[in-house]
DNA sequence: TTTGAAAATTTTGTCGACATTTTTTTCAGT
DNA sequence: ACTGAAAAAAATGTCGACAAAATTTTCAAA
C-alpha cells in the first residue's frame, strides 16, 4: 500500500516468520488472503511474490474504478452525511499535513486512502471492500508504471471533489472524479517497467 | 451457490474432510477463503457457518450491484464483442433447458451465472471477479428472504436484457436490467427470515 | 422433573516433524 | 574459464500429534 515493497518482491515465509515473530501457519494464511485480494501472487512451490500487474491487468483496475467511482461519488453528493462529511475534511487535513512534511511513503498511502473514505462514506461495506482492493491494486500499479515525481500528487484535486460534494453538486464531483482518474493515468507509462529488487529484511524493519 | 445450504448450518471440519476426502489443511483453507468473500463466517474456536446476512448486509449487496450492474451493461452494449453474444446467447438456452425441465437448483445456479457472465463478457477480470461474488451473495440473501414460489424465476427478463445488448440500444438494455434488479429485491421480505436448518452430510451426498 | 455443576467428549487452533520440490552450490570434464 | 550434471541446501507442502476451547453428557441435589 505504501510502494515499499517493489513488485515481484520474494516473500519468503522464513523472513516474515522472523519479520513478524509469527508461525508459519498465521504467515500462510495472510498470504493465501493477500492472494486472493491480487495483491500477491502464489506460485506452487515457489512461493509468495508480491503481485507484479502486467498492462492488461492495470487496465482492468482502471476500467473498474472508472465504472464505480463516478456513479458512487454522485449518489454521495446526493445525500452526504454529516458524519462522513467530517471524516473527509479530516483526512485532507491529514493529506495536506503530511504533504507539508514531505513524507513520501505517508502521502501515498493517504493519497489512495481518500477514495477508500469516500467508498465508506456511502456506508456500505460491499463497496468498502472492493474499492479497498481497488486502490490498493492501484498503488502497486503506480509504483510499477509510474514515473517517481508525480508518483502519486493529486494535488488539490481531491479537495475540489470533496467541495463538490459539500455543496451537493453530484453533476460537478462526478465530472471532477473523471478527470481526477484519466489524471492518475495519464502520469502513467504502461509499456516500460520498472525492475524488481530489494531484499525483504532490508525494507521491513 | 445453488441454495442447498441454508444458512447458517454449521460446517464442521470433520464432516467436510469426510464428504470430500482431503485433509484438514486444505478444508481450512477453502474456509478461510469463503469467509473473506462472506460465503461463510467464521467464529473463532467455534467453527464455521453459512452466512446469514441481515437486513442491512442485504441492502448493501442489492445497493451495490444497482450501482455496478448497470453502467456495466451500458458499456456492454456499446461495443459487445461476437463471442460475447454468443455465449450470453448459448447461456440462455441453458436456462431455458432448466425450466422446461423444472430442475431448481440448476435453474437458481444459471439465474445467477447470467449476471457473471454479463460482467465476463466485459472481458474486465476484477469485474467479473466482483460481479461473482455479488451474484453468490444474492443467491443466499434471496434463499433466505424470498418466497418460496420466485425464488429465482426472472422469466424471459434475462433474453429481454440480451436482445436489448444484442440490438446496440444502450439505454434500454441499462433500463431493463434496473427493473430486473427492482424485479428481484421486490420478491424479497427482509422482515422475516427463515430459520436455520438441516444437517451437513445429508445436503451434500 | 428440573437445575446446575463437574466430567467427558468433541471440535478447533497451533506447533513441529517429515516429504517433496526448487534452488543453489560443488566439481569433474571439455 | 565454461558447461552441465550431481550433490547439497533451502524452501514449500502436508500430515499427525498435542493444547486449548467449546459443547455435550452425566449425575447429584433441590
Amino acid at each position: 500500500m505504501e510502494q515499499r515493497l517493489a513488485p515481484n518482491t520474494k516473500l519468503s515465509e522464513a523472513s516474515l516468520c522472523e519479520t513478524f515473530n509469527v508461525g508459519r501457519m498465521h504467515v500462510r494464511r495472510a498470504l493465501l488472503l493477500l492472494s486472493s485480494q491480487g495483491i500477491i501472487d502464489l506460485h506452487s512451490n515457489r512461493g509468495a511474490y508480491v503481485a507484479c500487474p502486467d498492462k492488461s491487468e492495470a487496465q482492468d483496475v482502471f476500467a473498474a474504478r472508472t465504472l464505480i467511482e463516478p456513479p458512487l461519488v454522485r449518489q454521495l453528493a446526493q445525500e452526504p452525511s454529516e458524519v462522513s462529511l467530517a471524516l473527509l475534511t479530516e483526512h485532507i487535513a491529514l493529506e495536506d499535513a503530511a504533504r507539508a512534511q514531505n513524507e513520501r511513503t505517508e502521502i501515498i498511502r493517504l493519497s489512495g486512502e481518500f477514495h477508500t473514505k469516500l467508498a465508506q462514506a456511502t456506508g456500505n461495506k460491499c463497496i468498502s471492500r472492493m474499492m479497498r482492493e481497488l486502490v490498493t491494486r492501484t498503488s502497486l500499479i503506480v509504483g510499477l508504471f509510474g514515473s517517481s515525481e508525480n508518483a502519486s500528487c493529486p494535488d488539490d484535486e481531491h479537495t475540489k471533489i470533496l467541495e463538490a460534494i459539500k455543496s451537493r453538486d453530484a453533476k460537478q464531483a462526478e465530472k471532477l472524479l473523471i478527470s481526477h482518474l484519466i489524471h492518475i493515468q495519464s502520469g502513467l507509462d504502461m509499456e516500460v517497467r520498472k525492475r524488481p529488487q530489494d531484499d525483504l529484511a532490508t525494507i521491513l524493519g
